[in-house]
DNA sequence: TATGGATTGGAATTATTATTTCATATTGAC
DNA sequence: GTCAATATGAAATAATAATTCCAATCCATA
């Protein structure tokens, strides 16, 4: 018993996949079979698989064998244990692969927390957010003449993207970039006509804070994402988002804040080109 | 009959919970079991179930009949659709938002899209990641006197997170920003002792093309992701990640693309810090 | 093109699993 | 407390499904 049987079914989609070459006419059919349609595998029976990919039902035994596997019942185990996986929670998959890290599966585990992480992330926002909420804020941004987007160390990358994404969509924005020390003098240009997308998490970068401040009282409309209600820039926002992001190693995911901002900047160009139609007919 | 059977899930547990009072004692047990397995229920036998829920399996067959179903396979049914309904490809949701938001089904629809995009992309490299070449990449860049960090665009937002974590990690780099048009200049210091992390996907920044090639010139390894393999980037690379981004609203998702950045930095770090370790002792 | 080995199809067999049946227990009304 | 109706347990039975077996076929090689 050299062969070892794949338990989890990305190792059997390997090691099919690996094989499949030098697999017999039949036994290939119902491997193509298996790939292109694990879920009827779960829930099959032999002859109707079977039956489904134009082979014998002992054909379909003999792939299991071949495998590996002491017949079909076990292989199709794996089929279920994938549907099992995939339909339970974030957390628990999360836990599942806290748990592959602890086993010390080299840095591949890391990887996977930060999956993990990002994945949680992803969920919970998508549970937290408030429609109203991100109406407002749609309909706030659009109505802006500039777009000031605000955001320093962490939150950063989320800044630069909805900058990139903006402009993609041509919708007149600033960032507010620390390059030449002149934030101050940039930020003396916005007026309430204007609005602001301010990102900040704790530990919240002071010169965020104070910048933010200093727009909020000028009168400038300002949408905040940030991660609690105690937050600095909860206070001087018209509207904010609080969006909890998992951790792993000591960094925090942000592809929550990400899909916000995406979502938010989308929202808004649409909401210009339906005001733009609306007004013209 | 009057009484029409559920044909689904949600309707099948509305129906159990409206009619949990009036349940046998048996019975009840049964369904409190259904509702908080709904799994075992789909896999699981007759007999295994009964057990499981401490009950003979001829009441399980009753409670199926007095819901209506002509026996406990009937019912089955139902939990084994529910599994399929879950697990339908992400690119069916995915499609199934497009539509939502294209008929204006409000912003929320937008929100949900990009969410699903990023959950997307995220399984599928959390799918398609090659161990070994992470490993290696991560051998790679835990070698080098310093990082640089090349990407433009819709890229950019990533490097920016590189730069940060790389900083918060003590581990010298350089990301390469087209500020005052001195690119050249900072990537002819590089040599085969430093290393490159190249971002980007196609259409392909022609600048993060030009200043990779021109630095693989120098004979400095570079470790490249991107989005196929004719990416022009995957020629200079010594390693390169192939990632698949799922898009909404025309906006690629970065999600994956950020989790394996993340996970590379902070594997970098680790990889450093027991190097240092095991020189020290 | 003959020959041996591998592969396949299909029926027979074995095993597993759902369902039915019936005796026993429980419950509630009088 | 008695009786009838209902519910339950356990084993018997029927149905269904997995597996095995063997003859037929295919394929590569000499």
């Amino acid at each position: 018993m050299d062969k070892r049987v794949p338990r989890d079914f990305e190792t059997l989609r390997a090691t099919i996949l690996e094989r499949r070459a030098s697999l017999p006419k039949r036994i290939a059919q119902i491997a193509a079979y298996a790939l292109d349609n694990p879920d009827d595998i779960a829930f099959g029976t032999a002859a109707s698989i079977a039956a489904s990919a134009g082979v014998q039902p002992s054909t379909l035994i003999r792939f299991a064998q071949q495998l590996g596997f002491d017949g079909f019942t076990s292989l199709q185990q794996v089929f279920r244990e994938r549907l099992r996986e995939r339909n339970s929670s974030y957390d628990e998959r999360l836990a599942a692969l806290r748990a592959k890290a602890e086993e010390g599966a080299g840095h591949r585990a890391i990887f996977d927390g930060f999956v993990a992480a990002a994945s949680t992330s992803l969920s919970d926002i998508s549970r937290a957010l408030n429609d109203a909420h991100f109406e407002e804020a749609v309909t706030l941004l659009a109505k802006a003449e500039t777009i000031y987007v605000l955001a320093k160390r962490r939150s950063y990358p989320v800044a630069s993207y909805i900058a990139y994404a903006l402009g993609k969509l041509k919708i007149r924005n600033q960032l507010v970039e620390s390059a030449a020390g002149l934030n101050a003098e940039m930020i003396g240009f916005a007026t309430p006509r204007d609005a602001v997308i301010a990102i900040s998490f704790s530990p919240y970068a002071p010169a965020t804070i104070e910048e933010t401040r200093s727009i909020a009282e000028q009168g400038v409309p300002i949408v905040a994402i940030t991660d609690s209600s105690f937050s600095p820039l909860a206070q001087f926002a018209k509207i904010w988002f609080e969006v909890a992001e998992a951790d792993f190693g000591g960094f925090r995911s942000i592809s929550a804040t990400m899909a916000l901002a995406m979502a938010l900047t989308v929202a808004v160009g649409e909401k210009r080109r339906d005001a733009g139609r609306k007004r013209k007919t």
